[in-house]
DNA sequence: GCCAAAATGAACGAACCAGTACATTCTGGC
DNA sequence: GCCAGAATGTACTGGTTCGTTCATTTTGGC
């Protein structure tokens, strides 16, 4: 019975091709990689290592190490898309709204760092990677959308300054956002504190709204 | 005629020996290569290449390249303690005090893109190196120190909101100075806003301004 | 069933790059 | 003047790492 099979494959296992499985297993492991290292210090083969397929796959996919780089990159960008196409601030009071907002930015750039990592090491390399890619261009519409029509509605409600520029006020958003993810580790050694630790995002993340709420009230 | 002279120097120019000068020429080619290209992105012949000593001085005096890396990561943040060891701000009310800390952070923040770099560089590495360094830990009390007192002057009169964390505060103040140096490629790619624009830095340092003195008004 | 194209595996090569061995020259103290 | 140690130059090496070559297996269309 042992080897009865026609085929008989005499030690392998039958190998199965599973082209969209094998991408995602690499985009995969790369992007912790990538996030991890930097794009110089990532190594294909410690990828190829963490894969189930072999580092040949890479560059069947992927052409090259930038390639690969760039796809990581891509990948990572239009995940928070689904962040910015934003969750109903319309139902809210123009305050709540903004609160709700600027709350969300801070967990969500809190809940992925690696996304974090990559665009910090992206600015490294002066953004020429991601000006190869043609798909992210349009991340700034969704991104700013939301904001400006929850500054209007503020703004029309008397309860709002006047002249506030959405993508500056996106930007101080960002800012405050990123910072303790990106900068957690060296802040985090000479001001002795652990960003990471319990309360902490809580108490950081209340500090931010109110920085950013009592910045456009009247 | 030719080779008469005594222990006849074939060619060879007298060489100098000048320790101090070949260590600050290495620091300082050493710092722009780690800026522009991260510890592992950086080489260690391109560094070479751009000194006028060979490279075989990195090791004399440096050991390895994370020995250099370290180096240049302490020269660089001790060169920030200059700026933190402020401008007589006793000397103003408070309010124009914390103006003036802000816009001044802002621009020093600006005016040197290569500390930014390293930093993030160094974040990448999860302060790894940072945290090797002994010179580094008292950075914590003049950076904070200054701006606490301005703090307690405001509160005293009546000017400033209490409870707020002067570590905190400072982290904000960081945070918006750095991301438009930090970030510029990337939200400047995405947003199609040249952040290195005349002008563009006059706007964002005060809106950044406004955004710190109105989060501590009463 | 068959075959061409797609998908995968294993091993190899060539360049790159941190670090070193060896040799030489300078310089300050006596 | 002289010499010991500090400072510097040159050429090389061994390991690492991106990418490729060659060969094999799977799979969908007819």
């Amino acid at each position: 019975m042992v080897g009865a099979a026609k085929r008989a494959p005499k030690k392998t296992k039958p190998r199965t091709n599973d082209p969209a499985r094998t991408m995602a297993d690499i985009l995969e492991v790369a992007t912790r990689e990538f996030a991890d290292k930097g794009l110089a210090g990532a190594r294909i083969d410690a990828i190829a290592a963490a894969m189930r397929t072999s580092k040949r796959m890479i560059y069947y996919y992927f052409g090259s190490k930038e390639g690969l780089y760039l796809a990581v990159l891509e990948a990572s960008y239009s995940g928070i898309r689904a962040l910015e196409a934003q969750a109903h601030l319309d139902d809210l009071a123009p305050e709540d709204a903004l609160r709700k907002l600027v709350g969300h930015t801070v967990d969500y750039q809190w809940a992925h760092p690696e996304f974090v990592r990559l665009v910090q090491s992206e600015n490294i390399h002066r953004a020429q990677y991601l000006a190869q890619s043609k798909s992210i261009r349009k991340l700034n519409v969704p991104a700013i959308d939301g904001l400006r029509r929850v500054l209007d509605r503020g703004q029309k409600a008397g309860l709002f300054r006047a002249a506030i520029d959405p993508v500056d006020l996106h930007m101080s958003i960002s800012a405050l956002s990123v910072f303790n993810v990106a900068n957690r580790h060296t802040f985090g050694l000479i001001f002795q504190r652990d960003l990471e630790a319990p309360g902490a995002l809580i108490a950081r993340r209340d500090s931010i709204i109110e920085m950013i709420v009592r910045f456009v009230r009247k």
